[in-house]
DNA sequence: CGTCATTTTGAAGCCCGTCAATCTAGGTGG
DNA sequence: CCACCTAGATTGACGGGCTTCAAAATGACG
């Protein structure tokens, strides 16, 4: 059992979609060689669990690159998706102030994750308190992101969730491809059916707003995207 | 212009309803003389801002009686009511990340907070860098908040939605009596039409589900709602 | 007592959820 | 190579819940 890490190599670093944060640069060379030592990589296929809701908080996670969907169970037991986590996202931060993992993190596609202890962070933090600014930083970040998700992805009509959805997908994309989420994680991204975003998908291809033959990954006509979202 | 604050006697300090956080206890007699000195008071009516969305974040509030709505708007403009703080819960967190405010604040009742500079925090906790697990506590506190209610309250049906908004609002209360927002911003709250809003209390009324001559506070019966809440 | 804001209630229509059938793609074994 | 199987996607039909628009009722306040 037990995902297997490998160690970071400077060329990892100098890829690293989170390089510019004071916290990983670290001031000179034995403290850069330090921190390094401190973080494993490891890679994540679809539909593969990063972390449980409940599980003990020890790591924090760093995603280089993929996509990681962050879920939460109602008390109905209704599963909702929260988050969406992408290249330069932290998640895990909870487990800085003692408390398990509240989400249940799990890849949407082929991911590759860097981790670190938490408890390295605390102590980091203990040496080096100027740092914690990153870290509120990276906070504020993740609120928002929940504030992004309520506001956007959970008002308006199906359509229009939809469409901010496929944005949400474009952006921080080279091109204008996104990848395509199932029916059902659709639905659980929306607050809605499966089946009411296959219908709202299949409309959308037919009126050429977005394209493409693989049911996982579409081009999006950005434009478009945008009157729908403005609703 | 600009709300009038008060300085902050011990005998406030013993009804804080913080008190319990290392952050504001202070070690010795004369640096909880210098917390205290730190700390102002003011009281806002209802509707009163706190402050909007996009201001500088230069003050930290602590809620120390009453109910403040967040506000933040989506890209169509329509405004939704992203969290509810109360008595012992922390605003405008966002600032210690040196970031204006991304939400407005608005009083719901008669509310008095306590609120402490940005940058006081941020000078503190160089000197005293054991008390950031705090902040990240109250961080993830408000993290949670925002999660509950994506999930609690934008999910389920319009009766199921405001049973877990009464049942919100009557915990932490000694008794089964809530302060009732009114029908605009109960539709806020919960992602539906003012008129649907009116339409459930209405019926919850009828059926005694909730009880009470005044508009603005109503008893609950917990355990109807209970059951309404996960059906 | 009259005015204005808010709430309540009504009626019509539509969007979405539910249930079910069909279609498609991918994988397996003969 | 093809028949078969299965999971997921698509599409249809129907009903219900919510929104929308509008009117009536209620309550606060000068």
């Amino acid at each position: 059992m037990g995902k297997l890490f490998r160690g970071v190599t400077s060329d990892d670093c100098e890829r690293c979609p989170a390089r510019h944060i004071d916290l990983l640069a670290g001031t000179d060379r034995t403290e850069q060689e330090l921190l390094r030592r401190s973080f494993d990589i490891a890679t994540f296929e679809h539909k593969e669990m990063l972390y449980r809701s409940g599980d003990a908080g020890d790591w924090l996670y760093l995603v280089r690159f993929g996509l990681v969907k962050l879920i939460r169970y109602s008390t109905s037991g209704a599963e909702r998706i929260v988050r969406l986590a992408r290249a330069g996202d932290t998640i895990g931060l909870s487990s800085l102030a003692r408390t398990p993992y509240r989400r249940t993190a799990i890849a949407m596609t082929r991911t590759e994750v860097c981790r670190v202890a938490t408890e390295f962070v605390r102590r980091y933090n203990l040496t080096h308190p100027e740092s914690m600014e990153d870290l509120l930083g990276k906070f504020q970040a993740e609120l928002e992101g929940a504030d992004t998700f309520l506001v956007e992805l959970s008002t308006g009509s199906a359509h229009v969730r939809m469409a901010r959805l496929l944005l949400f997908l474009v952006e921080r994309q080279e091109h204008t491809e996104a990848p395509l989420p199932n029916r059902e994680e659709m639905g659980a991204l929306l607050g809605i059916t499966a089946e009411t975003a296959s219908r709202v998908t299949a409309e959308f291809r037919r009126e050429g707003v977005i394209s493409g033959i693989h049911m996982d990954r579409c081009a999006c006509d950005v434009e478009a995207l945008r009157r729908i979202a403005t609703g």
